[in-house]
DNA sequence: TATGAATGAGCATTCATTCAT
DNA sequence: GATGAATGAATGCTCATTCAT
């Protein structure tokens, strides 16, 4: 007799935490590329769960509400911006996770479109409280994994020593999102920018004098 | 049957048109409090009637559709951005021009609701063409002067002669709007960081290799 | 020039308060008619408007909730009770006032409808506590009301001097509501129990044995 | 195919009624608490299977529909009416088998819940035809006892010989229906006047003159 | 039997917009 | 020109009910 959920023994349809997790996925993916197309406001829950496949109602046995929902999306697409950091560390050269790092945030088109809920977040943010806070974490959290790299890469005498890491950070991320911004209205974000702006923040932070990029 | 009013030969048009101008801006002003608080879409018509002291109806007199309405709204912020580049052009030296520029957009508190509201224009531009059209228009202006204006002061051997102009001027726009992205989530974007950021596109673009500022 | 309103001189469409208060009687009305037929939270908005003739969204210009409607409506309903006592007033005796008015109440048949709205009044009343006020001030004018005409019927000989007139008052208009809850699920409240109720509360306060009707 | 199975020899009913009974009730105690707080129609069945502690299927599983379960519990409550016949029956005189009756309806608390739910059932009675049937049945049952014991002791001489039984017994039911719609609104239903309505029923029927009490 | 999961229909309310004055 | 009044079409969310396990 196999020892279940210690507190039902006359049980009923057991529950399925897998299958919820897929739903919950399946939901956040059909929210994700609605909130894409219209917005946080102007995308309407029949729309999304439309696009999920699943109904309104079922939807709201997953997220209590729709700012629920667009929290729990928010939060999700956060966490996975930490993962960028692991390209510049995982690169030899500063310069080299850099451009992999720029290639991937402002080049992949799969990239693009969540680039461009980047904006979307940041707006909701300068208002729903909430949102700002786990906004505020991640950033958090990024800036001090990639001014944790920038220190190891002035101890390795390829960033100027008297360089302040985490405003480095920072304004390298400020750099990125406003990129971001520059696709929202499809400006000239392509190849050119995006190697320019890999050369603008080395020569920024050089130890030595960089001749610049001819591309500059 | 009575004549034509004798006051106006210009046939037809009886209307005061200084007054429906000061109408028209007194509605944008109601607007973009309203866009501020709470987003394009999230603002409602009544709100903003509300908050400008008119009538729904009459704001509808003056834009034919709410979208018209926030199209003026971002047309008219946008023209006033390239009075960014006369302060850099006052200034004696680009260094000083820049501290100027990041102190008004980034820190002077009245500036900064506008700056949120830069992020709305955004992410309505990556919906909306015609707001892409707008905002691509008034990018291309700033761009253009700015570059001019780096062009002057690689001449003045201030900037690195190599350099191409217009990349930099975009980069330079781009991490002002990464910037004001931060202070949607309240993030330190304080003297601290303006003051780094002034550092990291000096050095960025100087043509003599600067010693980092203590602050940075 | 006649004066007008001193706020605004340049007047747009001038407000007309009568019209507004026939389209609230009008919403009013609808709304008792689904009141009645369905109670107060089975009946929709949208049944309400459809049956007063309005669309939705004009309701809600009259009411900002379907509570305020609610209760507007009980506030209304219960003023005009207060007319029942004018009739007790008017007649020459005690026992004949009584008649009429139990008459109106329970016979009419335009008022046994409003009568079974009586019902879902005191329901509600036992839960929103608005609402309960709303009801406890009607009772207590109505009882007031009564009060004072048994006292003077007293004076009068007519009624027993050592009654507590406001106890009495108050168990009147229980009877009245009891009875009327026998209305709703159609018992015999007709003529035959109507006489019969007039006979038990006379007899009850007279001031002399009273031989009880033959009807009784 | 395996054979019956060779426990219940009565063919195909393996469910436990015992067990089946005590969920039927554990259910309806759940709706009862929730009826009582939110009404009929404003109570959830996600309510009322949470405070019943089963959940929503298994609820269906006992009640094909919120209707039915509704009048189950209208059954359920007014059967236990005919309780309070006994307790006259059971008391020495009349009016002190008033006297317990009224304690019992009017000022027990615990009753008084379940008073306010009367409210809702005789509501409910003037919309569905169903559930009039069933306070109607109720109604007769309880008249025909009242009735019967006031028969009793019309013989007895304490109550009025020319009284018609039937109508007194109405008109007493109805009193109570009345003063338990002013508990509904927190109306002084208390210890005095549901003394005074035992006055004024007792004077309302008494053979003999009776003086007022001193708290009537 | 009992439960978790799912859903179509509906609900109160709001919105952008129009019309009449 | 300016306003009060009106409305069709959504919107976020809930409900009674069913199905699968």
């Amino acid at each position: 007799m196999p020892s279940r959920s210690p507190k039902s023994s006359t049980l009923g349809r057991p529950a399925n935490p897998e299958a919820r997790a897929m739903r919950r996925e399946q939901i956040l993916r059909g929210a994700r590329a609605c909130f894409r197309r219209k917005g946080f406001h102007a995308a309407s829950t029949a729309e999304i769960s439309a696009e999920a496949g699943v109904s309104v109602a079922n939807l709201y046995q997953y997220f209590p509400t729709k700012d629920h929902l667009i929290k729990a999306l928010i939060e999700e697409d956060l966490t996975s911006d930490l993962d960028l950091v692991g390209m510049v560390e995982a690169a030899g050269s500063f310069r080299r996770g850099l451009e992999m790092t720029t290639q991937l945030v402002l080049a992949d088109p799969a990239m693009t479109d969540d680039g461009l809920l980047r904006l979307e977040v940041l707006a909701e943010a300068s208002r729903n409280p909430e949102i700002a806070a786990v906004v505020r974490e991640a950033d958090d959290h990024l800036v001090a994994a990639l001014g944790a790299l920038i220190v190891r890469y002035q101890n390795s005498g390829e960033i100027h020593p008297e360089i302040n890491a985490a405003d480095a950070a920072r304004l390298i991320v400020s750099l990125y999102d406003g990129l971001i911004g520059r696709l929202a209205f499809g400006a000239a974000a392509e190849t050119e920018l995006v190697a320019a702006a890999d050369s603008f923040i080395v020569r920024a932070l050089a130890a030595v004098r960089a001749v610049p990029d001819p591309d500059m």
